[in-house]
This record gives structure tokens, C-alpha cells and sequence, in this order.
DNA sequence: CGATACATTGAACTATTTCAATAGGGGTGG
DNA sequence: CCACCCCTATTGAAATAGTTCAATGTATCG
């Protein structure tokens, strides 16, 4: 079932997601869910936020695929991070106003609005709820140094060995894992967009993967055939990823 | 003269660079100035905080040049970020508590450490201040973007043009270019570590972007020739760096 | 059934890496 | 003060990872 507003499971994903980082208090709990306004479906292909333009609310992904993107003259265009849900995709555009970047929905996704004069209550009153909130955008902002990492240093193999390993333990966090094998709603051009690669060599470098017996994409689904394997070649540390639990 | 603790100067290029974006009343202003702990000099080539380090300060550059790197296992490195005076070079670590990069200074650094527990209070006390501070990692973040953009879909010389014009507007803000020169405490190697390619590459690249009339980096400065020319082969767009003052 | 989107493969091409050699500049010890 | 060393910069030539263009295959869907 889909959850409602108002509806505790709304922001089910967030709280697993913060969950792991710090403790979020039953009152802090209650006051996220009131502060969604709406919830809504998104079909594929819909970009939500384009980059400048201004923004008033920020928008909870409760479930479904969506990314971070700049498009360049060229018409190629560089995803800077993949947002799953209980991510606030664009918490960014609270501070900045105007966002750098696009996000578009890569699948049909459920997200909830939640209007900035909300946000900057929290703020006004509750201090460690706002660290959580600067602690998510601070999050997307290791992401990003990884696949600085990736992009900068690592062959196509081991970047996108890195990819499906990140997924994998950002879906584990919300529950949208099947042991090793999640859904992931990705064309290879999408992937390759992802990479800094073209559609063509993702499409190569899959068939490497898959034929070192490290792990499958097909079909929308990942299948991790050798988890030791691909988090060796991929050189994957999941630090960056902060799961653990400290105070904030 | 160098600025000592307590005094007004130590936070003038950081005042410099949240002005630029937001007003900061003469109260913060002094909240900020009176929760440094100590100044210091660190000579070059001395990382500053190691990754997953537990950290309980924060680290504002007054001076200098420092970067936000990792290593991977071949020894080889990636640049993060730059950061300059007035940066919170370690700002992500309030919320982290354990960075997942390392900072080092390139050049001899002149820096102030901030305790974590001032930090706090200014989250429990001055909610705007505290907005102000949330968007600096949150411009961190911004430029993380742009080189991934930089990283996965730009050339070589596109990639190096861009780098010299987001530290073209960067130290402008904080007044430290001479019109078109400014001085970068950079070798042809740490420059190559910024954009993921060897320093044999960023050698010839360098060549390539002055023979073209574009850029002369030589000697530790910079000196661009012709900036149009420069933002042109970069795609360079400043708007990432927000530089328009908007309530926050 | 035809249209459309996505995936797969081959072959030629290009940007960048790698390895190797050379050169300059600045500092240090003898 | 010279000889030497180390670090940084420069250049050439061969090797390689990834791109580009183009053709083919495959699944889905109205």
C-alpha cells in the first residue's frame, strides 16, 4: 500500500535511514511526518527540479529512482548521484535558493513535498533535528568525493563495481535489498551516464563483470555473484557511507 | 601582519565569503571570531586530519592552500576539493564526527581551529548562523558536483580551464587575485591529482591551453590571457558558486 | 505487425597513459 | 664554491583504455 500523508509510514524509509546515524526521537519523528505538505506520484523521465530555478519546498523520495544530473552543451550529460528512497533529493535547494543540478525521476516514483518554512522551523526550533538534516545533505556531499574517486582514479570495471557496491548498502539501509540482488531501474546509458563512460563500454564493461563471475545487470535487476569479489575490485570501503551510529 | 586569535581580522576572509551570499549581522560576526580556539601555522605537506580520524575541532584555512584528498591502494590520489582562505576545511566533520578524506596543506597554512561544542551551541542558539555554516558545506558539495561533471564528461584542457576559473571567481571573493593572476601553490602533479590525469598529461594540457593564448600557469601563478576564451573552452558557468545574496 | 527503445558486437580511431630519458633550479654538505 | 641530489618540469615514442560510428539483435507494446 501506498502510504498517505499524515500516515506514520510516509517518511518510513527516512527514519531507516537516520536510524543508523543517530537516534531520532518519537517527538522528532512526528514532527517530520507533519512537516510533508504532499505526497505525490511522478511518472519516468520527469525532471522536478530544473537546475536555477527557485525553490520553496524540497522534496522526500518515498519510493522509485532519481538522480542529480548536469547536462552540457554537447548533450552529454553527467549523473552526480543516484537518490533512492528516504533521500531528500533536493534538501540542497533549502540553503542555495536556486539548485546547480537537475533531478529527474528515472522510474516512476512516490515523493512528498516539504515546504521550506518548515524546514527553517526545524531550524528555529529544534537543533538536533537540523544537524540530522545537515548531516543527510553532508552525506550526498561523500557520495560525491567517492565518485570524485571513482571518476577520477578508477578503471570503468572497478567504478562500476563501486556503484553497485554503493547501492548496495545504501538499499540494504531502507530495506530494498533481496540478500544480494536488488532492483535497479537503470538503462546503460543511464549507468554510463553515471560513470563518466559512453552507453557502448558500459555495455562492455557489464559483460566483464559478468563474465568474472562478479555480479549481473539485466532486466532492471543487479545480481551480486561474488559480494568479496566486486568490493576487491572495486576497492570499496563503505566509511564513506557513515553507518554508524554516533551522536550528532 | 598575520592575525592573532580574538582579533577582528582572523575571520575577514571567511566574513568575505558569506557576505557574498548572505548578510552576517555584527553579533555573528563575533560569535564566529570568538569560538576560534587557537591559531596556528602548519608548514606545507602536512596533513591536517586523516580519514576516519574521530574529530572534535574544525579546521578554517586563514591563509594558504590546503585540499581535501584520498588515496587509493596503487598509490595513486584524488583532489576533492581546493580550498582556500575563509574555507572550513573540515567543516563536514561537525556533523561526521570522522571525515571519510584526508585534508593536507599544500602550501605553508595559517589556520584557526574551532571546538565542535562552539559549533553546537551555534546550532542551539543562532539558527541563522547556523543556515549560513550548513550552507558552506553545502557550496562544498556544489563544487564537488562541477568536477564531477569535470571528471566524467569533460577533456583534459576543458577540465583544467575550468579548474583555473572556478579559483579565478573562488579567490576574487576573498580578494586575493590581481585581476586576471593569482598565485596557485600548486605542482604540475597535485594539479594532475585535482583532474584525474597523470602529471605527464597535465604538462602537455598546460602547454596546449598556452599555446592557445588561453591560461599560463607558471612558477606557482597563474595569469590568465584571455578569461572569455578561457570560460568558453571550460563551459564555465559560476552560477554553481552562488554568488547571489539571498536570505537563508 | 510495425514501431520504438534498449542491448550487443565489430572495427577504426583518439585521448591519455606509461615508460624512459633529459633538463633546470635550489639547497646542502664537503 | 663546487658537486651532488632531489624535486619538478619537459619531451618522445609505444601501448592501452575508452570512444565513435555503424550494423544487428531482441523485447515490448499499441
Amino acid at each position: 500500500m501506498i502510504p498517505a500523508v499524515g500516515e506514520v509510514r510516509v517518511i518510513e524509509k527516512l527514519l531507516l535511514k537516520l536510524r543508523v546515524r543517530d537516534e531520532v526521537s518519537a517527538e522528532e519523528a512526528r514532527i517530520l511526518r507533519e512537516s510533508i505538505d504532499e505526497v505525490r506520484t511522478v511518472p519516468a523521465d520527469t525532471t522536478i527540479v530544473r537546475a536555477s530555478q527557485h525553490l520553496s519546498a524540497s522534496t522526500l523520495l518515498l519510493g522509485g529512482l532519481m538522480c542529480r544530473y548536469k547536462d552540457l552543451r554537447d548533450g552529454s550529460r553527467q549523473i552526480a548521484e543516484l537518490q533512492i528512497a528516504g533521500d531528500f533529493v533536493d534538501l540542497h535547494g533549502f540553503t542555495l535558493k536556486r539548485l546547480d543540478h537537475s533531478v529527474m525521476a528515472l522510474s516512476e516514483c512516490r515523493i512528498a513535498t516539504v515546504p521550506h518554512d518548515r524546514l527553517r522551523r526545524i531550524t528555529e526550533e529544534r537543533p538536533h533535528l537540523t544537524r540530522l538534516l545537515w548531516l543527510l545533505t553532508i552525506l550526498d556531499a561523500a557520495i560525491h568525493r567517492e565518485w570524485l574517486v571513482s571518476l577520477g582514479q578508477r578503471s570503468s570495471a572497478a567504478r562500476m563495481a563501486n556503484l553497485f557496491c554503493e547501492l548496495h548498502v545504501r538499499l540494504s539501509v531502507v530495506e530494498l535489498t533481496d540478500d544480494l540482488e536488488y532492483d535497479l531501474d537503470l538503462t546503460q546509458e543511464d549507468l554510463a551516464n553515471c560513470l563518466g563512460i559512453t552507453a557502448v563500454h558500459a555495455n562492455r564493461t557489464l559483460k566483464a563483470l559478468r563474465d568474472r563471475g562478479l555480479v549481473d545487470f539485466h532486466n532492471r535487476r543487479v545480481r551480486i555473484i561474488d559480494l568479496a569479489g566486486l568490493r576487491e575490485i572495486a576497492e570499496f570501503d563503505p566509511t564513506y557511507l557513515q553507518l554508524n551510529r554516533e551522536p550528532r
